[in-house]
DNA sequence: TCAAAAGTGTTGAACATACACCCATGA
DNA sequence: TCATGGGTGTATGTTCAACACTTTTGA
């Protein structure tokens, strides 16, 4: 136990944000996140999750909205509260140079397919393989790459008792695109028809009415999202 | 929008305590919470949720467990972050009195029945059933309300699918017993057979090889909750 | 031997998995 | 017409709720 400890407290916001983009190699559909390049000490040079002190004026969720529209041109509808990282010594290799104690509330985004598109490259701000961070980044600045895995872990977890999947898509897809998310976040094959069958038998989706035109074969049906009747999610209402 | 806002930045520590007492009127085992009566503006004489400032050189698990113990006398083992509040305009009530602007991070407790015999009444600590906290305690102070209604609904959606039911039961325990803790939680009556069964299916419980003694009829067996596979918790080892 | 709770067995319904098969379109 | 993915039907196995039934104890 260290005989002296942090004095200030410093609030961050920062976030997980997860799209999904065909992987370089394999050509499959996986999640891809953006970091940032630390420019100044502690963890010079190394990447690190986007995110920011904490505007006194500013809601939680807002704090984390206007850090990600700064850094990646994005402004993902669905962004949920993760985790609050909060631990004395958090990040050791900087307890040096920085006495003070910050604590970071953790946001994660799941970006969708169309407003991906309008993701910019700042010029310290870079898109990576989720799964090949370690690799391709290196070791994450501060606690980041815990925070990192544990996002992802809670992703895997949820998406399988909660429709969060849809958030991905736009306004309208067909079922197949559907089922390929679920395929990219879980990392395995799903039977198509039976697929089927489980997302109609929990309500999840409704008939547009209308088919996709244009694709190379039969047209598939367009599904749209039903509006939530939060007997899954656990976001909460503040007021 | 109010035109100015907070421009300080506090960090708070709060719990929701939850043990099981029988309830005064049926006498059925039902969830409790203790809360504290509040001293000083904002909100004078009504209740809250146990809880301080951060201590910068505290982690802030060790900050609810402090706090807990100086209000209630319990040091519950089972301690969890439930979720960090902070809209700029929470305890909308407040907002003329205190300019500060306060986060706060609120943890779960679960006490375990033999634990809870050293709970101590402090002179501004009340213990309230859960369900009944409108009409015996009437409304809670700032958005503490919100806070407890989303802690219930989170109990009760984590109880079916992770085996923290057990933190309510002491080392070992007959399966009746973990039954009733369900019960309670859920308030409905569970098929004693079939909740055998799926208990020991799941893999949560482990034999002792002992049996209860001096019960009216039939001993029951008693069981041990078994080491997690943390193929359940998302409780987070940030280290 | 009786009451009461512990614990086991059985049955029918609901659901999941695997996979055969038909459908609709562009080329 | 063929190839391809969309979409439906069906057989088999597994899980689950309901409840009858047996077991073991204290009184």
């Amino acid at each position: 136990m260290p005989t002296d400890g942090p004095s200030t407290l410093e609030l961050a916001v920062s976030s997980v944000v997860f799209a999904l983009r065909p992987h370089p190699e394999t050509g499959e559909l996986t999640l891809w996140l953006p970091l940032v390049r630390r420019i100044r000490e502690p963890f010079e040079g190394r990447w690190a999750l986007p995110g920011g002190p904490l505007d006194p004026q500013q809601d939680l969720v807002e704090s984390a909205r206007t850090t990600l529209h700064r850094t990646t041109g994005l402004t993902p509808r669905h962004l949920e509260q993760l985790y609050a990282f909060g631990d004395a010594d958090r990040s050791p290799g900087a307890q040096d140079e920085s006495p003070t104690r910050v604590v970071s509330i953790v946001y994660w985004a799941l970006v969708r397919q169309d407003e991906d598109a309008e993701a910019v490259d700042g010029e310290n701000v870079e898109w990576f393989p989720a799964d090949d961070i370690a690799e391709e980044a290196g070791p994450l600045a501060f606690d980041h790459g815990v925070i990192l895995a544990y996002a992802l872990r809670r992703l895997r977890a949820k998406v399988i008792y909660s429709p969060i999947a849809h958030a991905f898509l736009p306004e309208r897809f067909p079922l197949a695109q559907l089922r390929q998310v679920y395929e990219a976040i879980l990392n395995r094959a799903l039977d198509p028809s039976n697929f089927r069958r489980q997302i109609l038998a929990q309500g999840t989706v409704e008939d547009t009415g209308e088919r996709m035109t244009g694709t190379a074969h039969r047209p598939p049906k367009l599904y749209r999202s039903s509006p939530d009747r939060s007997r899954y999610t656990l976001t909460i209402q503040e007021n």
